[in-house]
DNA sequence: GATTGGCACTCTGAACATCCGAGTGCCAGC
DNA sequence: GCTGGCACTCGGATGTTCAGAGTGCCAATC
């Protein structure tokens, strides 16, 4: 069993390698914290904590290193918020005023969360899984092109072309409107999708090629809403953290531009009762990303919470990044809210 | 002066460095091709290489290496595009063949051209500089939020959320919509934007709060449209790269996220008279890139030349690079042409 | 029983020396 | 103009030494 004066231990030695990225001896700590006792006594706590698993050392005799193990001990029990800087808040808070459009909220999110961290920033779009097609807007293009506009009540826009396969005339393409705005519009996401496959299944469909591809298109359009979006920033920044990352940040890289692994990484964080989440190197193994840590804060959107975060080294200065997540969140959660307001 | 068999000296050399990514010897090169000669003769035009500054010897006695003139030279005289493998050329016509829309054929292009290179690859959008003005659609999605939705004959979409400062009930706004329909339906993006600004500068105007915002957004978006817009992918290629990049590959990234920069480079570059373009290494200082080739192609779109290419260490293999840019860049004018004929 | 000073031991990393081989420049001879 | 030969240079691999940081353990102490 790890004593009281163990943890302080623990939290001393990841403070220490956080900040000097050297590993952590039983001297450095009794010089730089305020333990009242000699490092013989620190050695012997130290020994405790690697029978636990919590710290390791490189090798024989060398400062001791914390362990994925131990940095969820320091996480879970020991760390507190390191609160922002007053630089830090006027930062968010200038960054984050009057943005344009949802768009752009989400750009100047992770702008200034890369800023205020140093780390890869991340967030996951508002969810539009709950919301409602307010909106169906079809253009002629062009006698057999036509813009697709979907519009939902969470401020969500997406526009799609389709190409038909005959021509149609104005006539028909007004009761084509007619049809799917009576058969959508209002509808939930899920609601919406379901009655155009319906629609699709139904028995004279398969003769109405341009209804076809018009139910084909729009239900990719709903779908295209249903997916987890992500918007990034700040990718960068690992350059300067090659070593952090066992020599390679490939995997990093790789999985900024795939997008759809760490969305599902982020979704599947588990939050505690503030709305943080942390998963820290292996944790994030089989997501191929074992040399990084992720942490994240939920916020509020009018479709329900999505989180926003940083992605950086295991060795990441946890109360730091958790804290500037959690007052970006806060922000963000504060416009989407007045902007939901204000509609 | 160099003698021409100087030149093919030099084209061995660049061959070589690039193949190996070690210095090369002269007597390596009497091994590995037939140049009839003995090592000292190669070793004689070595030495004129050098006083050209076309290579240089990264210290006394070791092989020698191309210097960022000597790539010039080479890329200029010496290289013949290598042809693509018929497994390339089948991946960029796969890839390519029925792409949804604009940007989903821009994401293909460049996704097919960084797995073709293995570099990073580049594209600018298609220029709407010239595309005219084809709808104009005014959706109102409350009392006072309007989207406006923009399409010209480009192929080019764009929407955008206009909150106004007051409300209006559907008499003026079907006033409004005829008004600017009127006014810049048709019109090149250029002459819509200075029938814009004139409109706000008109007498009458300012009273006329609507009317201003719906100018303003309705202008910002015909900006966007001129502005210039780029396409990447393969940003994760460079982690493999970093020890070409004299230790760093931020620049490089910064760049990628940047976009800015790559756009004024890769509109920057001169053309040969094949439309093929390199920008190798010290050429890109001025952009912060002076450990970096770029290699790009233009393609025909309808509005235009735009151009495709990728972005790798100066140690590049240049006819390969220039081949695969070439080729994708015809699949696309192809692409956009067909496009363009089915309208 | 917890804490401490002391001590032997281990391991890393820097500094230094050595050596081999690849490669050059140059020169005299063909 | 080309070639073989030769002295020379330099980097990188290898080995050795040494100081320093840090540990584990133990007997003594509070």
């Amino acid at each position: 069993m790890v004593s009281d004066r163990g943890l302080q231990v623990l939290r001393a030695i990841v403070r220490d390698y956080v900040e000097t990225h050297e590993p952590v001896g039983s001297r450095s700590i009794v010089d730089r914290h305020s333990f009242g006792v000699s490092a013989a006594t620190i050695r012997n706590d130290m020994a405790m904590l690697e029978d636990e698993e919590l710290i390791t050392a490189p090798h024989t005799s060398s400062g001791r290193v914390p362990t994925d193990k131990g940095y969820r001990v320091f996480v879970n029990h020991l760390a507190q918020l390191r609160p922002l800087s007053s630089a830090q808040r006027s930062a968010i808070e200038s960054f984050l005023s009057e943005p344009a459009d949802l768009d752009d909220l989400m750009v100047r999110t992770v702008r200034v969360l890369t800023q205020v961290t140093g780390q890869v920033a991340l967030a996951q779009y508002p969810s539009f899984a709950r919301a409602h097609v307010s909106h169906l807007e079809i253009v002629a293009l062009g006698p057999n092109r036509l813009l697709i506009v979907l519009v939902t009540d969470a401020g969500g826009v997406s526009q799609r072309l389709a190409v038909l396969p005959e021509t149609i005339d104005e006539a028909d393409l007004a009761a084509l409107r007619a049809r799917f705005a009576a058969l959508i519009t209002g509808q939930a996401i899920s609601e919406a999708s379901d009655r155009l496959q319906t629609l699709l299944a139904a028995e004279e469909t398969p003769r109405d090629r341009v209804l076809r591809t018009l139910a084909g298109v729009i239900s990719d359009e709903l779908g295209a809403f249903r997916q987890e979006r992500l918007v990034m920033a700040g990718a960068a920044t690992l350059a300067r953290r090659e070593q952090d990352f066992r020599g390679s940040i490939h995997p990093l890289l790789e999985a900024i531009e795939e997008q759809v692994t760490l969305l599902r990484l982020m979704s599947e964080m588990v939050t505690d009762e503030h709305g943080l989440a942390a998963s820290i190197g292996t944790e994030n193994a089989p997501f191929g990303l074992g040399e990084a840590s992720i942490v994240a804060s939920n916020y509020a959107a009018p479709g329900g919470t999505a989180r926003v975060g940083v992605m950086g080294p295991t060795r990441m200065d946890y109360p730091s990044n958790l804290a500037a997540a959690r007052a970006v969140a806060r922000y963000l959660s504060r416009m989407l809210d007045e902007d939901e307001a204000s509609r």
